[in-house]
DNA sequence: GATGAATGAGCTTTCATTCAT
DNA sequence: AATGAATGAAAGCTCATTCAT
C-alpha cells in the first residue's frame, strides 16, 4: 500500500504525545508506528533512528514554544502582566495534558546523548530568558534574572508534581502564585 | 559457598546511587550487581525483581529524608530560619551529587507502577508538609501551605535544572532565594 | 512521467562495480539505485529481483571477458607469448580496480543460488580453456591443461590477495611470474 | 536450565564450520546458536557481538594453522620435500571440507572491518613465510619469496575453485603440481 | 517509467529472570 | 548464598520487495 498514510508532522505529534505520556524508554518504535497506523519498519523512512526521531521531537516542541509561548514576550500590544498571564496560560495548557517532554527526556538522557541535552538546555535557557524579558519591565537586570529563574523552576516543579500526583492543582496553584507575585511586584517594583 | 558477601543496606545504597546517576531504565540489574561485587543472579536472593528493588530504594531514600531532613522541622532547639536553612542545606547536599531519585523515577514510571507512584507521592507530601510546619511559625495556615508548595517546587525544579545543565548553580541560587525570602517574610509576616 | 532515465547497460555496469567493491551482501538495492540516479523501486522495472540482477551482472562480466579477453587466444596475428601477455594484461586491468566479481560472488553464494554457481563455473571453465589453447601451442594436451589450470588459479589467488591486502603487488608479481614462466617454457618446450 | 551446555571451543568450531560453509553474511547468530543447541540470546554470554565472535573464529583458525601447519616448516626431522608435502596435505585436509574461512571472510569484509582484515593479512603473511622457509632450503632468498607466493596463491585459487565447482580435483591437482615442481626444483636448484 | 511510502520478514542485540550447581 | 549459563521476550534496525500514484 503506497499512498502516503502519514505526514512527518503527524509522526512528530504522535511521538511527542507518547514520549510525554510514557517517557522515552517506555515508548518503543513499534508503539509510535502503531499510533501512526504504520508498522515499525516504516518509521525508518522518516527517521534514521529512534534517537534522531527524539531529537526532531525535541526540536518540534521547542519550535512550538518559540512560536506560541516565547514570542509573547515581544508582543508590544500587551502589558507586562498580560504577557506573564499568557505565557504561563499557554504553557500550562501545553504541558498539562501529557507532562513536560523536555524535563522527562532531559532527565532520562542527561548522561547519554549530548545533542538531546544541548537542545534541551537551549530550550530552558530561552524560556528563562523569555520570562526575564518580562520581568525586566518592572525590575532591574539582576532581580529580573533571579525572578525569572525562580518562576520557571517553580513552574517546572509544578508540572512534575502534577505528573506524579496526576493532579493539575500543582500547576494551577503555581500559576496563581506567580501571577499574583508579579502583580504585587508591579505595584511595588524596585526598578 | 554460603556466606553473605554484601548487606541489603549496601545494595540499596549502590542501587540508589546508580538509579540517580543513570535513571531507572539506564541502570541494569547487571550494573547494580557489579557495583555490589556480585553477579546478576545473586541479586535475586535479596530482591524478587528489579521493580521490587526499586521500591525498596524509594523507601530507603524516603526513610533517609525522614530521619535526616524532615525531622529538622520538629527540632525545638532551632529557630524557624535555622530550620529552613538546615532542611534545604541537607537536601541540597543529598540531591546535588546525583540528582533526585524521586523526581526521576516518579516521572519515568508515572503510568507504569502504582506502588512507586504512591510512595513517591507520600514522599513529596511529607516534604511539603515539613516545610509548611516551618512556615506556620511565621504565616497563617493558608499562606504556609502555598509558601511550602512554592518552595519545594522551586527547589525540585532547580534540582532538575542542575541535572540537565550539569551545573549546581541552579540549586545554589534556589537555596539563596528561598532562604532570603524566608528571612524577609519573617521580618514582615502576615500572621 | 515515463522517459527512461538509464539504460540496462548502465545499471549493469554500476552494479558490477558495486558488487566487486563491496561484495553481494554489502551492496543493497538502494546503493545500486542511488549509483544509477534512481530510487529503489525503479530498479524493479528492469530486474525482477536482486538475484536476477546479480545473474545479469555475472552474464555481463562473462560477456565482457569473452569479447575482450578470451577472444585473444584466437587472434591469429599474435604469437603465443603475445597472447599470454595480452590475456593477463587485460585481466589485470579489469580485475585490479575492484576485485573479481566471479570469485566474490562464487564464494558468497556457493551453496545458495544454483544459477549463479553454474554461470560462474562456466566462466572459469572458459578462462582455463582459453589459457589452455595458448599453452597448447607450446605444450602437449595434458601439460597444457595443467599449466592453464595452474596459471589461472595463481592469478585468481593473486587477485584475492590484492583485495585482502589492498596492494596490487600480488597481481603484478603473479603477472610477471606467469609471463616469464611461459617464455622459459617456450624456449624449452616438451611438446 | 543452567548447567553448561557448550564450551567456547565448541562454539568456535561450530561457528567456523558455518562461516566456511555459508559465509559470514549467510550465517546468522540464530544459526550458530542452533548448531550449539542454544538460543540466540545465549551466545551473548560468550561473545559481545557477531563481529567479535567472527574475530575469535579467525584467531582460532589462525592458531590451528600455526600449530598444525606452519609449525611443520620448523620440524628438523623432515626433509624439505617432506615439509612441503605435509604442509599442503594438512592444508588440503583442513580446507577441503568446508572452504577457506580466511578467503571468504577476507573478501566479504575487506572494506568493512579493519581488525578482521589485519588478522587475515597476518594469516596469509605467515603462510607465505612458512612456505618461503622451506623453499629457502633449495633456492636463494629472492626466488624463495616468489616461489612461496606463487605456491600459496595457486593453492588458494584451487581452494576457491574447489568451492565453486564443489569438486576437490582442483585442490588435488594443485597439490600434485606444487609437490612435483618442488621435487623438480630440488634436483636442479639455483641456490 | 519513475516514484517512494509501506510492508514484513529477518537480523543483531539487550536484559530481567530462572535454576541446577 | 552465590554462581553464571541459559532463557525468551522484546527491542532497534535493515532491506528486498510491492504497488498506488
Amino acid at each position: 500500500m503506497p499512498k502516503q498514510k502519514v505526514s512527518i508532522d503527524f509522526i512528530l505529534r504522535q511521538s511527542l504525545r507518547l514520549f510525554r505520556e510514557k517517557s522515552y524508554h517506555n515508548t518503543s518504535i513499534a508503539d509510535i508506528a502503531e499510533a501512526c497506523g504504520l508498522l515499525k519498519g516504516s518509521l525508518y523512512h522518516y527517521f534514521p533512528s529512534k534517537e534522531a526521531l527524539m531529537n526532531e521531537v525535541v526540536k518540534y516542541a521547542h519550535a512550538y514554544f518559540k512560536k506560541n509561548v516565547f514570542s509573547i514576550a515581544h508582543n508590544q500590544e500587551l502589558t507586562a502582566q498580560e504577557k506573564m498571564e499568557q505565557i504561563f496560560k499557554k504553557s500550562e495548557k501545553s504541558l498539562l495534558s501529557h507532562g513536560d517532554l523536555m524535563a522527562n527526556v532531559g532527565v532520562e538522557t542527561a548522561n547519554k546523548n549530548k545533542e538531546f541535552t544541548e537542545n534541551i538546555q537551549t530550550f530552558f535557557e530561552e524560556w528563562i530568558e523569555t520570562v526575564k524579558i518580562v520581568f525586566s519591565e518592572i525590575a532591574n537586570e539582576e532581580d529580573a534574572q533571579q525572578l525569572a529563574e525562580q518562576t520557571v523552576l517553580e513552574f517546572e516543579g509544578a508540572v512534575m508534581m502534577t505528573r506524579i500526583f496526576k493532579d493539575p492543582k500543582f500547576v494551577h496553584n503555581a500559576y496563581e502564585r506567580l501571577i499574583n507575585r508579579f502583580a504585587a511586584f508591579s505595584l511595588n517594583p524596585n526598578k
